[in-house]
DNA sequence: TTACGATATGGACAGCGTCAAGATAGAATT
DNA sequence: AATTCTATCTTGACGCTGTCCATATCGTAA
């Protein structure tokens, strides 16, 4: 172990020197929990470089490991960027479902969530283009799990959006199904818009966000 | 010109035959009109194959050129992205000055929009996404002239807003920017759920866009 | 002890954007 | 008509990417 290894590979010679004042006296050939480290490794890359600066190759480093090692954990990068986003449903879902359970009048729970649902939207603007974009949807290919999580989000929603009609709270002239999906896109398009560097000023963002909900609930008797 | 070159590279012998045959009896070393070529060839690529299949490499092996020679007609690839992304604009901002200039009721000419933007969004959507996508405006940046492009057409916007809310087709209760964006990120909002392979059913694009109109025009004292 | 499966490695390949140096052609100038 | 200039096009090179392959190592089960 702690030793001078020489290796003959056909014209090359390789000498490893471990060194044993290195942090971990133990070299561990076998990382431990590698999976779990990538995503660590590659949530924070896309947090701070975006989605488009991270390579395989970088984060394989970053964890300090070879390059091809995380293909023994992920298929390919699609696969990697599918658990990233599928993460991103589970907390979004959490969120939303703890909300609800605050028990707010209806009113005001819709409020909170559209707020929620943006602030969460541009606070962690890398998953939620993974989770939204065409990254994985259409340049890519949503793993059968992801498409269950985002399955799942969106029937929550639907079922929330069903109530909200019953409450005179969301438009009442159409399915929840219908309300459910204009009403997600409008909330969706000022995300994008932002989260895309359409739109840079935030300061705006309050107001755009307060006259979105009138839109979304003016419809109903009880005005916003 | 016709004849059998040698050329001494070096190590190399290259021979170069002009076969009399081919189409063109004169052998351009310049290509003429490379400009208007790639941009022609690029909007064919990103229309077949996606933006994220567009590169510099492939695009010049399509008009038959070498790989760098479209550095001398555009600075870099964001650069004849620009360039496709302000066509687009112009295109757009031709369709909706024509749409108003129809001189439709204030009532029809809306919803007509509304059907003309969407419309124009998923034929074209691979533009759109250059328009409107994070490819330039965040993980690239904007020509001078692609944002003033996207300025006025966001400003001709916004000046129709203020006439639809004049005749109280748009709400009323804030200023024709707040309300220009909100109905805009309505809008692109689900133009992007489809652009962007979420939603993959277009059967559903009318219905929806139909229950879109009714919840952005709904404020208004005549009802849809 | 041995065999095996999970995990890690380096080599290799094809693709990418783009810089730098050199070649060519057509137009402008002498 | 000869020369110079400039726009255009070329090949070579660099460093980056995703990912396949054969190989090496480790922990564990037989």
């Amino acid at each position: 172990m702690d030793s001078v290894k020489i290796e003959f590979n056909f014209d090359t010679v390789k000498i490893k020197v471990f060194n044993p004042l290195m942090k971990s006296s133990k070299q561990h050939y076998h990382h431990g929990n590698l999976t779990k480290s990538l995503l660590d490794s590659a949530s924070q890359i896309i947090r701070e470089e975006g989605v488009e600066n991270l390579s395989m190759r970088k984060l394989a480093d970053k964890v300090g490991v070879s390059r091809t090692a995380p293909y023994h954990h992920f298929k390919d990068k699609n696969a990697l960027l599918c658990v990233l986003a599928e993460k991103g449903f589970h907390d979004q879902q959490k969120m939303l479902t703890s909300l609800i359970k605050q028990n707010l009048s209806a009113q005001d729970g819709f409020k909170q969530y559209v707020h929620l649902y943006l602030s969460y939207a541009l606070e962690h603007s890398e998953i939620y283009d993974l989770m939204y974009g065409r990254a994985i949807w259409k340049a890519g290919y949503p793993s059968e799990s992801l498409k269950e999580a985002s399955k799942q989000t969106f029937k929550c929603w639907i079922d929330w959006v069903s109530k909200l009609q019953g409450q005179h709270i969301l438009a009442t002239n159409n399915t929840p199904l219908r309300i459910g999906q204009t009403t997600w896109a409008s909330l969706h398009g000022l995300a994008r818009l932002f989260i895309d560097g359409i739109y840079l000023d935030k300061t705006d963002l309050s107001q755009m966000s307060e006259q979105m909900i009138k839109n979304l609930c003016s419809h109903s008797s009880t005005r916003v």
